[in-house]
DNA sequence: GCTTAACCTAGCGCGCTGGTAGGATTTATA
DNA sequence: TATAAATCCTACCAGCGCGCTAGGTTAAGC
């Protein structure tokens, strides 16, 4: 398993609230029980996405969260930085000082570090696909269960249909 | 994180394996020492990638493991997937019995599940990058630093060298 | 001033990761 | 044939992070 559960119940949240307007705010406690999902730990998701200023909230009755941004204007990598922490495929990656035992990469010391540059390509391909899906991608989804075609959709797709990407790209 | 360290140290070894002729096996205990890793538990490591075919073996005095495959022929994709299992972004995605209250990804039930279509992208990118690269193309970059120019390198890395790769792709 | 909400912090059980321990089996060699 | 060197197998264990709960404080509407 790669992501946590944090990215699961964050993206969700961040979907459910690209589908409202953002006129008035909505309170977890709607999201929590359209998606079925604790509020209480909620709290402590949405609480990474708005230190990282993806999402905005009024406290108070009535009070809620809403987008910080058009859904076309936030790219899921920052939703997913925001609440994984860096996207790093191995420990070494993420934080250079702890030095495990697991990781001896030494900072290009002559000899190349070959699962370096594997990890490289790996967090490449990860951050490249984030990066060209936004949430309003998600939100689009969720509604019609396929996107407008002749959208601007993510390069990658190539205009094949997210339901066909869905059916045709699992395949390990 | 994402990988384990199990998944760090195979690829190791077989890095480590594929710089050696195949004439000979190589034992875990020269594999464990050249890298200082524990023997112990590399043992548990490359019974994954022996039960893969990915590795032969021979028990007894001067045993020890060679590659079954030409490096060229091993993308790392096998490699990782032997050692890690299937290589999802969540967990729905690898056991679709196991239905926590993580995962409510209904079975293509009308309304698309957002967030499944994120993961999906996701896992592509990972599959994509790993595929891509070879197990010699590791040996060759362990070897020399740098891959040799004009050789069958991966369509993403499209000419820029691997040094040039591992300065520029870790930005997350 | 009651209710509704966001916000904060501490704690906790469970499972998985990263090992260790101890052996059994197989093979080359003296 | 005894010994050493290696693979192979299984059980076990400590630590830690994840997913979640508990219990509050603060702020805003009616």
């Amino acid at each position: 398993m790669i992501f946590s559960s944090k990215a699961e119940y964050g993206v969700r949240l961040m979907v459910e609230l690209g589908r409202q307007s953002p006129e008035h705010p909505t309170s977890l406690k709607a999201v929590a029980e359209a998606e079925g999902l604790p509020l209480a730990y909620l709290e402590q998701v949405v609480a990474r996405l708005r230190k990282a200023e993806l999402v905005m909230s009024a406290r108070g009755a009535h009070g809620g969260y809403w987008l910080a941004r058009a859904p076309e204007e936030i790219s899921m990598d920052e939703v997913v930085q925001a609440l994984e922490g860096a996207i790093a495929p191995m420990e070494c990656f993420v934080n250079e000082h702890t030095e495990r035992v697991l990781c001896s990469h030494e900072p290009d010391a002559g000899r190349g570090c070959a699962t370096k540059l594997l990890w490289t390509r790996v967090q490449g391909g990860i951050i490249r696909s984030l990066q060209q899906t936004t949430l309003a991608d998600l939100v689009e989804f969720s509604k019609r269960g396929e996107p407008v075609a002749g959208e601007s959709v993510s390069p990658t797709t190539l205009g094949r249909s997210a339901k066909a990407e869905l059916r045709a790209g699992a395949a390990a």
